[in-house]
RNA sequence: CGCGGGGUAGAGCAGUUGGCAGCUCGCCAGGCCCAUAACCUGGAGGUCGUAGGUUCAAGUCCUACCCCCGCAACCA
């Protein structure tokens, strides 16, 4: 990188070879803009779609809710005011339909599934701070507002009409919209219902060039970009209203009309609501304040239509009528970010009831520690592919990434201190921040000789980084398999120190090489805490400090500072952190 | 003209604005002996779905085409 004598100046651009070219762009520095962690400090609201409860969670679901489990703790981490929220749709038809089935009274069945979800969670660690129900009062009263305030805007009107309705798509198709058959292209073989009624619709068409405008100022408003580009072409080709409501006496749920009992509205207008309902829209003006709007909502790719495009325009709309709404300079205020996940098959086919593939997390939970199953998610699909849900790459990703790499390394490390240096951690001076590793530590041409904890820092603003962009699996590569800092290049630093050899020759050298390594683990059980919170325990653990006062410190910037472990403190024996499968 | 995803090493995948085709696993050969038969190094293995086009330069941009996956219900 310093050497730049390759850099003629001058030289014609035609002229250039491939080599050259080449070399010139490994040249572009990349900024990084680093703050102090204190004025880092904000909050953050994270929310995951809230759940049909017509059957207990799957391991669909559990993605969902882990992947915002992970964002919110990587921001709790770094001490961020953090809010996430989880919850259950329970105005539905198919909540209705599934109590009918189970032969329970409504309200039990509610009740009842309720409790189990959160209760899932629970078991599972996911460490939400609200799970909103949409039977709540909070809610109700936070739909009545939202519901006036978007009327007030001249945005609900009547109609009276007769559409084919796909019960599928829980929308109306125009007749462009339907194949050569005339039946939903999405969903063929299901009978269109000719639906005719008189309805409230939301005229969301009133907003199309505004959300264009939206996704053209704030192009990371939708991630990843492809459904980005999904949702801008969905909205160019024709926002059309929403129907918002039901007659009452076709459907035996939902919330009534404001000022019309004869009516209840209907799925998503209600369903939306909940990102505010939960954080005091309509009942606690000063919460609502403190945490709206979102930083992120997470979604599947099938629901972005209605996240990206109708929640939008539904604030936009009802932030015309009320303040509580705008931002000081009288726009609304939006979401910040909507992130859709892709859908993974189960050892490549398609989830299914039927076909009985179906996963429950918690059965799950008890063949891999829950924190494998995280990491799997994250580290085997992109955050934001489809991808395969597979036992074999499971045990792969287990004994490779998680036994050889992190838990060998840990052991091997934390054996030779204790064996070299009396059961402690070698004392040495932590303010060395660079070293002559003897040989090349960096297979790269051109790699490094030194062990430099400027590494960890980088290292420590691209997870931070990625965490920020809700990119878990980059940030797990990095951790692995970086240019920098990495467990790999760790492993490496072992090899060519050789600490079981030059204890011999040069204690104090192989002093500062195994405290190097018991401290960058240190920093790595940190890095890795918001998807694998127990292992980076026990990690800590091992290391011979308590992971609880640390973190009760709540400051990120001195739990990362190079020197954390204490020189000299106590080393207690290690134990296996990931044993081999099968044995 | 229904919508969307995809075709890159044996498997699974990355490839931002065109600039030496990469990663993990597996395989082969070495090295090492601190460690969980773990760790490190080297190697083999590619017509980047096909055919054209733009360009000094295409996995990447353009055009046409082929193939695979998902789209009844359950369902992130």
């Amino acid at each position: 990188m310093a050497d730049s004598s390759y850099r003629t100046i001058g030289y014609p651009l035609s002229a250039l070879d491939r080599l050259w070219r080449y070399r010139l762009s490994a040249l572009t520095v990349k900024v990084v803009l680093s703050y102090p962690s204190y004025i880092m400090s904000q909050k953050y609201y994270v929310t995951t779609p809230i759940y049909y409860i017509n059957d207990k969670p799957h391991i669909g679901s559990t993605y969902t809710t882990v992947a915002a489990d992970v964002l919110a703790r990587s921001h709790r981490l770094r001490g961020d005011k953090t809010f996430f929220l989880t919850g259950t749709d329970e105005n539905s038809q198919k909540s209705m339909e599934a109590a009918e089935k189970s032969g329970k009274d409504i309200n039990v069945y509610l009740e009842e599934m309720a409790i189990i979800w959160e209760n899932t969670w629970k078991e599972l660690g996911i460490t939400f701070d609200d799970f909103i129900r949409t039977s709540e009062e909070r809610h109700h009263k936070a739909v009545n507002r939202f519901w006036k305030a978007v009327e007030a805007s001249g945005d609900i009107y009547k109609d009276t009409y007769e559409r084919h309705y796909c019960v599928g798509c829980e929308d109306f198709k125009t007749d462009s919209e339907l194949n050569e058959d005339d039946r939903c292209p999405l969903h063929p073989n299901k009978d269109l219902e000719l639906v005719q009624e008189e309805n409230y619709f939301f005229k969301a068409s009133a907003y199309k060039d505004d959300i264009l405008q939206l996704f053209h100022k704030q192009q990371d408003f939708v991630q990843p970009v492809k459904r980005l580009n999904e949702i801008r072409s969905y909205v160019k080709d024709g926002f059309a209203d929403f129907s918002i409501s039901r007659e009452a006496k076709k459907v035996s749920c939902g919330i009534p009309v404001p000022g019309d009992d004869s009516q209840r509205i209907y799925v998503w207008f209600d369903a939306l609501i909940n990102y505010m309902s939960a954080v005091g829209y309509g009942t606690d003006d000063e919460l609502f304040k403190k945490w709206w709007p979102a930083n992120l909502h997470l979604v599947g790719k099938d629901i972005i239509k209605f996240h990206c495009a109708l929640w939008p325009a539904m604030i936009m709309s009802a932030a015309k009528n009320d303040p509580l709404l705008q931002n000081e300079d009288g726009t609304p205020k939006l979401p910040e970010q909507i992130f859709a996940h892709g859908f993974f098959t189960i050892e490549g086919q398609k989830m299914s009831k039927s076909i009985g593939n179906v996963i429950d997390p918690l059965e799950l939970a008890v063949e891999y520690p829950f924190d494998v199953i995280r990491y799997f998610f994250f580290r085997e699909i992109g955050f934001g592919n489809d991808g395969d849900f597979n036992r074999a790459r499971i045990a792969e990703r287990y004994q490779s990434d998680l036994a050889n790499t992190l838990g060998n390394l840990l052991n091997r490390a934390i054996n030779m201190s204790r064996k070299y240096f009396d059961n402690r951690v070698p004392t040495c001076d932590t303010s060395v921040k660079t070293w002559d590793v003897g040989s090349l530590l960096s297979r790269k041409e051109g790699g490094r000789a030194t062990w430099d904890v400027e590494m960890v820092d980088t290292l420590w603003q691209q997870v931070e980084e990625y965490y920020d962009s809700a990119r878990i699996d980059l940030a797990l590569e990095a951790i692995w398999n970086g240019e920098n800092a990495s467990l790999i290049l760790a492993n490496r630093l072992v090899e060519e120190t050789q600490p079981f050899k030059l204890i011999k020759e040069d204690p104090e050298k192989t002093a500062l090489v195994l405290y190097t390594l018991l401290e960058f683990l240190r920093n790595v059980a940190w890095m890795i805490e918001p998807v694998m919170p127990n292992i980076s325990a026990d990690i800590i653990k091992q290391l011979g400090q308590d992971p609880k006062s640390e973190i009760s410190q709540n400051n990120f910037a001195n739990l990362k500072k190079w020197g954390g472990l204490e020189p000299g403190s106590d080393l207690p024996e290690p134990k296996i952190l990931f044993p081999r499968l099968g044995e």
